[in-house]
DNA sequence: CTGTTAGCGCGTTCAA
DNA sequence: TTGAACGCGCTAACAG
């Protein structure tokens, strides 16, 4: 039916293994042969079977991705930078979507072990003892992407999502606001919930204001929580003079909120998001926010996961990146 | 090193046949033989070898799905519906990004193909010969997701992009507007790019206007291009009283460039975009669009495909979804 | 520079 | 209900 190896071994007059040694760019063949054998693969149509070869080689030079959430920006981001670097060092990557579900996230590990794959990149929220426990008896190498463990031996790229909340806080702080509301992620999130609650806790303590709980609500990073959010801030009293988001999305859900009641931003209040996503340029204010190096984690990430599977010794597998504070137009001095 | 289906057999004292036959739920088990095997297959920590097992079998269990851009909104909410379709009928999907780029486009439906993918689902902007030829030689099924080709045979899952244009400008046209600009996409981009700048067309001239070329920027998809476009509508004479945009992103940069030359939208100018996205409720106003169902296209073709590769006799191999207009507070009469 | 041969891990007859 | 044996298409020694 389809046509194998044999086929342009035959129709070419020479061996598989020659046929074999051309497809693989092996130098040992007379460029006559060589000649020979591609005119045979071009007239056959002759496709390798990469299911056959990978059996052979026990190599299979695709890696594995497992994302969260494909139609999130951030992610979508990340891959972008994978998808460079594995294309740079010709690998294939297959992604797998998990939906921010974990027993999802352990099945798809799973396959993408069974299918093979010579390294795998893990994006995900929370890593337990179950990934940890699927990690370990995979016998390839494995990076967590734009995710962190405290499990000492994993690799991972990512940033401190702790300090890019506390700076992204602090910039309101030095402009004179002092009631700062939060719209948080959720708790069991260790990088964008918790991390991300700790360092606004921080950056307040750091300037000498008490925490105060009744200024946090916990939206799920969607727009319509930010915007549903937001109005309670606005009965406060006192009213929160600036806003910090735990993401952008949820940030612009807050500046249309302010300005659906006929407030206004930063005018009234100061709204401050993190990641820097296209969107936050795509609004009326513009947000501030603290960009997160989205291409660049998952270009790191990749290149280091080429240099494990290719059994490099790595001096830093465990690397976080720096983040950056951009100030746009939605926030404003408080005088 | 790797623990094989021999290992397991051992370890229970069968065959591997049978091994096998309890892995595959092979009815021909006694349960208490299966019972010793799944022991073993836990106690060793066995993981089936996908790539033996395709190799074996001549199937993999997997759907290759080219996807021109992982970033982009539309298509990963498509991905979703292929998704969610594929995990109910267990067949794996591998997600491949082309990039936009007819070159990159060959080489993943190659690529995919050589893994021995059971089919195929292809997204892209224009089918060319190429792609007629790859696929004709790929023997496995293959599907166009929301993407439409001339060539006869060739199943898709689309909506009618020239209906769609024509309803948002015809949406236009029945309150009062005569003046409408349009940001168009690329020509060369059969669905997105000339259907709906057909579509436009169709309307006005069945609405009696005169189709006008200097009504007609051409952007690239691109918020930015949105944004940079619209100011050269503002100085025309007469201005346009609305701007059909030919997807949401274009149309929300139109919105903020009209709105940043101190105009207002909809009171000076009314704006419509084409298909839908989340982000065509994050803006205010909010965008009047003409909603593509997705996430639908996703999912039928999808199944489609499932009947394909079962060598199901199909009834509706090219297949056209509805699109719906939804008027928002971006379009206004015009008196 | 080229051919022969032995697996890679598993599904699948065919017998038993 | 089970096992033995063959082969899927290819890579990788090894020999020549």
């Amino acid at each position: 039916m389809n046509v194998t190896i044999y086929d342009v071994a035959r129709e070419s007059g020479v061996s598989m293994a020659t046929v074999s040694r051309v497809v693989n760019n092996n130098p040992n063949v007379k460029p006559q042969t060589r000649k020979k054998v591609y005119e045979a693969i071009e007239r056959l149509g002759y496709r390798p079977n990469a299911v056959a070869r990978g059996l052979a080689s026990k190599k299979t030079t695709t890696v594995g991705v497992v994302i969260p959430d494909i139609s999130n920006a951030i992610f979508a981001e990340v891959a972008r930078g994978i998808e460079d670097i594995a294309n740079m060092y010709h690998y294939n990557i297959i992604l797998c979507n998990a939906d921010k579900k974990k027993e999802k996230e352990i099945r798809v590990i799973n396959t993408l072990l069974e299918k093979q794959v010579d390294g795998l990149l893990f994006m995900g929220g929370k890593v337990t003892e179950e990934h940890v426990h699927a990690f370990q008896t995979a016998n390839v190498p494995i990076v967590l992407c734009a995710t962190t463990s405290e499990q000492e031996p994993i690799p991972f790229v990512d940033i401190n999502h702790e300090a890019a909340a506390f700076d992204a806080v602090t910039a309101l702080i030095v402009r004179g606001h002092r009631s700062i509301a939060m719209i948080s992620g959720p708790m069991d999130d260790p990088s964008n919930g918790l991390a991300r609650l700790q360092g606004y806790r921080r950056a307040l303590e750091t300037a000498g204001i008490a925490f105060d709980d009744k200024y946090v609500r916990i939206g799920n990073y969607r727009y319509e929580t930010g915007n549903d959010l937001m109005p309670y801030f606005l009965t406060m009293h006192p009213r929160p003079t600036a806003v910090f988001a735990a993401n952008d999305e949820m940030g612009i859900g807050a500046i249309h909120a302010i300005q659906d009641a006929g407030l206004n931003v930063p005018g009234d209040i100061s709204v401050i998001g993190i990641d820097n996503t296209r969107m936050a340029s795509m609004v009326r204010p513009q947000l501030s926010t603290v960009a997160q190096p989205m291409y660049d984690i998952g270009a790191v990430s990749m290149r280091l996961l080429t240099k494990l599977m290719n059994k490099e010794v790595v001096s830093q597998s465990r690397v976080v990146l720096a983040h950056e504070l951009i100030v746009r137009n939605s926030v404003k001095a408080n005088t």
